[in-house]
DNA sequence: TAAACTAGTTTATATTATAAACCAAATTTA
DNA sequence: TAAATTTGGTTTATAATATAAACTAGTTTA
């Protein structure tokens, strides 16, 4: 039996986001934006998303008096992408 | 940047069916119930999408006076498999 | 000072996955 | 033997999702 996967990660963005985010201490709205290609209003949903769930913080502040979002990965954000890796991977070979 | 995903086969059951397939020679549509635990509707709907794209065959005969539904994966399923395996790789590491 | 740009958010839409309802034929049960 | 149940699905309806388009608020440039 193929063990389901969790539906708030099987998706490409937020994956992608996690992806981003699994291998650095914390990144920018825009570094995001760059890496996946995804809108700007695609983007600021799935990041809610995840945030609701836990799997990542998000801090609001500014730079050069531009509005700065800087995003980074919770410890229970890295289990359940752990465990969603460990999941499809059962898929995949 | 983070490559797109093949979205005919990034969905969990299209995905889950392809996994299937990718190891057999064929499978029965019951074998695909069982493995999958997803509703019929939804299995019946989603192998007629593979179809359409080539990337599965579908046999229909009778066994025992009752229906069976069998499928197959073709060369262009398997490459499309292989490619999104590639593909996905990329946000898992 | 008007136009264009930055950095987003909100709203609307189109697609998707999924479940519920349905169907035909075969089989079992009362 | 008629009614109920089971098998093996398909079709239809709905709820969720991803995505893009439109919008906001402030800043810079011409």
């Amino acid at each position: 039996m193929l063990k389901p996967l969790n539906p708030l990660l099987h998706s490409q963005l937020r994956l992608g986001i996690m992806s981003i985010l699994i291998s650095l201490d914390s990144a920018e709205f825009n570094h995001i934006l760059k890496e996946t290609a995804a809108s700007k209003g695609n983007i600021s949903i799935q990041l809610k998303k995840l945030q609701k769930a836990k799997y990542i913080k998000i801090k609001k502040t500014f730079r050069n008096k531009y509005p700065l979002t800087t995003v980074s990965i919770t410890k229970v954000g890295i289990l359940a992408f752990e465990n969603y890796v460990k999941t499809i991977k059962q898929y995949l070979e």
